[in-house]
DNA sequence: TTCCACCCCCTACTTTCGTCTTAGGCTCAG
DNA sequence: CTGAGCCTAAGACGAAAGTAGGGGGTGGAA
């Protein structure tokens, strides 16, 4: 049986909410709270395994209250709600560890399913607010981490141990007892490399390691 | 009616897939391909709405096929279909314009609710992807750069910019021209920072002003 | 086999870094 | 006024970093 916390302001939201749940067969409302602090305690009180729970709310909102119910010691898995797909509270409730994103109007076997899903470990979001983390991601991401690599390709596999670790602020000596070579070797790695890179120091080559996430 | 391309090297997931898409009524098989070049090509002769598409193929595979899709008059929306959940590819797919990324055991109801939800202008990724995606998205936009902002806060206004300038790989030299002072001024202000901020070397400062997003 | 690229190591040398010490001028709070 | 902190700067010095050139060994390609 899936625990469910329900959370939200308003009675007619729960009620609803607890309407589609019983349909499922799988789950059992644990309780239900009325604002984001009722819902820590509740979460406190009650093992819960999924949390329901609306963003804006009176009291304690739902990102808030989604931040401190993921710093208990058996966090549920929080699915916010909202009326319309607000931008930014997806990105800050993401961050706050929720792992559910779904709009009220959502049918019902949907919320279900998504209900199960995130039991399960997964991550569900509403179409459109996928479509919108996606494209928020693609600018985040850019390719340039593949310029970077592309740079760092012409390097030899040696080459580039020795280029992570300086990436990595190590000094000449340090990486050498690290990968087990001399220091000499080193050196003539790192002078390899920034020749080859077109550098003159090894901070710059540091950096290119850093754009190409090989932190 | 969704015109919809099918890219899969294997003939059983071709039939596979166009047996499930015969199933919903509006949709249509407006052409299929065995590679990324046959589906570019299919998909300039033939008007597209969504395409299907295997992320491994022989010859032109998914990933570009999708950007060169991507690059097309009237771009098809494109889903991503894959046997495991790799996460390299998806963050590819993703940047090459794909708007859906499942799974090959995706319940075929599923499969056909997610060809409507991108021909609607919207993303679908399957639960497990999206989990990675959010992930890896609230690494990306972390509240670290925030922790690096407050090491670099305790640094003097000069000591910053030198530090943004050993960020970019400047020689002691280099930024004591820039900023007009010697370079003996440069090399305080250098070792005063490191001393601060509890590090060694001025690779390692280097990084941490690049987390902090200065540069 | 020969050639070539990579890997490892060395010496020797120059340049750059980083630390330390000292110190003048500035501003601001007490 | 005085001390504290900052910015500036110099000189000196050891420690790194980086360059130049050479010498081996391996293994794959020609």
């Amino acid at each position: 049986m899936i625990r469910v916390l329900i959370v939200d302001d308003e009675m007619l939201v729960r009620s609803g909410l607890r309407l589609i749940l019983a349909e499922a067969g799988d789950m059992v409302i644990a309780a239900e709270a009325r604002d984001g602090a009722e819902a820590v305690s509740a979460a406190r009180l009650h093992p819960v395994d999924v949390v329901l729970m609306d963003v804006r709310m009176p009291g304690m909102d739902g990102l808030t209250a989604a931040a401190k119910l993921h710093d208990l010691p058996h966090p549920p898995k929080v699915i916010m709600l909202t009326t319309f797909d607000e931008d930014e509270y997806v990105q800050a409730a993401l961050r706050a560890g929720a792992v559910g994103f779904l709009l009220k109007d959502t049918p019902p076997r949907d919320l279900i399913e998504a209900v199960r899903t995130v039991a399960d470990g997964n991550a569900m979001l509403a179409p459109s607010i996928t479509r919108r983390l996606i494209s928020s991601f693609a600018e985040i991401t850019p390719s340039h981490a593949n310029d970077a690599r592309a740079r760092l390709a012409i390097l030899t596999e040696r080459e580039r141990d020795v280029m992570v670790a300086v990436a990595n602020g190590m000094s000449n000596a340090e990486i050498a007892r690290k990968l087990a070579m001399a220091e000499s070797t080193v050196r003539a790695h790192v002078s390899k490399s920034l020749s080859k890179l077109g550098m003159t120091n090894r901070v710059q080559a540091a950096i290119l390691v850093h754009d190409a996430h090989l932190v």
